[in-house]
DNA sequence: CTAAACTTTCAGAAAATACTGAAAGTTTAA
DNA sequence: TTAAACTTTCAGTATTTTCTGAAAGTTTAG
């Protein structure tokens, strides 16, 4: 299994990026060769291609399939097990969103709901208080923002893209055109 | 000085939390630590309210500051430097979005154009670079998408949010009652 | 000028993370 | 059943990242 210079450069890349993206080098590379490669791979495959141990590939699939990125795929008359992408590229990246909001934002949320049912006693409570509502407001919106995109699909979203200057047209679009009585209905 | 216990948890919090969010520990208690108290804090003081060396908070506070984060702050009368949060919540959020764009996704995107614009001689690698063009352009809408959120501000996203189901709602809403010839116009 | 009050730098120590390879575990074919 | 073909585990090693503290640098007051 001979990878050509342009797939070996971008799992190269994706290597170097992984620790940016929540694993590590190898597992990054193993995402990369997993994905960009159209024939299912076998755990030697990628140790070969990748010239790194077996017992850390294992380690790597393992967490690949965690984040549910890759899966397994038997093909018949063949003993070991090989693994293909779990779905489309617009998939994996959602997943890898989801998978990054939970480590990333999910226990931050938990800590600051429990700090602000605490009673705050002076005035300097008070005021980290507010900054900590201001926090947990912003990252509840940032949450809901990402799992409405997750539902909008790649279709529509580039249909957004594609007006213009995006988003905020859309909302002026709404003023513009929604009388107020409909507004209200919303 | 002497920190809350409301206060020092979120900074224990963030510090624990600082290395998803692309700082190491102490770069992320030191953030929370300023951000959270209302009164300008010198290098020394950082120091000392979380244990850490003088040269660590050095090294910090520099790393705050090319991120953006916080600013320096003149006390009429005092010799040293203090140090405050660079804006509001909303603008503090905005630029780790950016900072983390900057080395999470450009370079990527830099890479992919580069493989995207060789011939591919093979079978292998036409396929390879479909699936590169999908990550390419899945990862410029994101670009984009995210750049309309700064745009926005944070009432204008509360206000979307508040739709209900949101953006989802707004583009039907926008096929439902814009004229062919109007959506033509956009 | 110079000394006090501060800040930055950076070599090396400490801590955290990733990787290897050998041993143990599992499955299947015969 | 057993042995071959495979996978997983994990202790120890290697690598990377973070942190310290002492030395060097800078600024200001007198």
């Amino acid at each position: 299994m001979q990878m050509s210079s342009m797939v070996t450069s971008a799992v190269m890349h994706f290597g170097e990026m992984g620790s940016r993206w929540g694993f590590n080098r190898t597992v990054g590379q193993m995402l990369a060769l997993i994905v960009l490669h159209d024939e299912p791979l076998s755990a030697q495959d990628i140790a070969d291609a990748l010239n790194i141990s077996r017992g850390n590939v294992s380690m790597g699939l393992k967490e690949l399939q965690s984040w549910r990125l890759i899966r397994l795929h038997t093909i018949v008359g063949e003993r070991k097990e090989f693994f293909v992408p779990a779905g489309t590229i617009w998939q994996l990246a959602n997943r890898v969103f989801e998978e990054r909001r939970k480590r990333e934002i999910d226990p931050t949320m938990s800590l600051l709901r429990d700090l602000l049912l605490d009673k705050a006693d002076n005035q300097q409570e008070i005021k980290a208080q507010q900054t900590l509502t201001e926090i947990h407001d912003l990252l509840e919106n940032v949450t809901t923002w990402s799992q409405e995109l997750q539902n909008l699909g790649p279709d529509k979203l580039n249909t957004l893209m594609k007006l213009g200057s995006g988003v905020g047209k859309v909302l002026d679009l709404k003023d513009k055109l929604t009388p107020a009585k409909k507004k209200a209905e919303l």
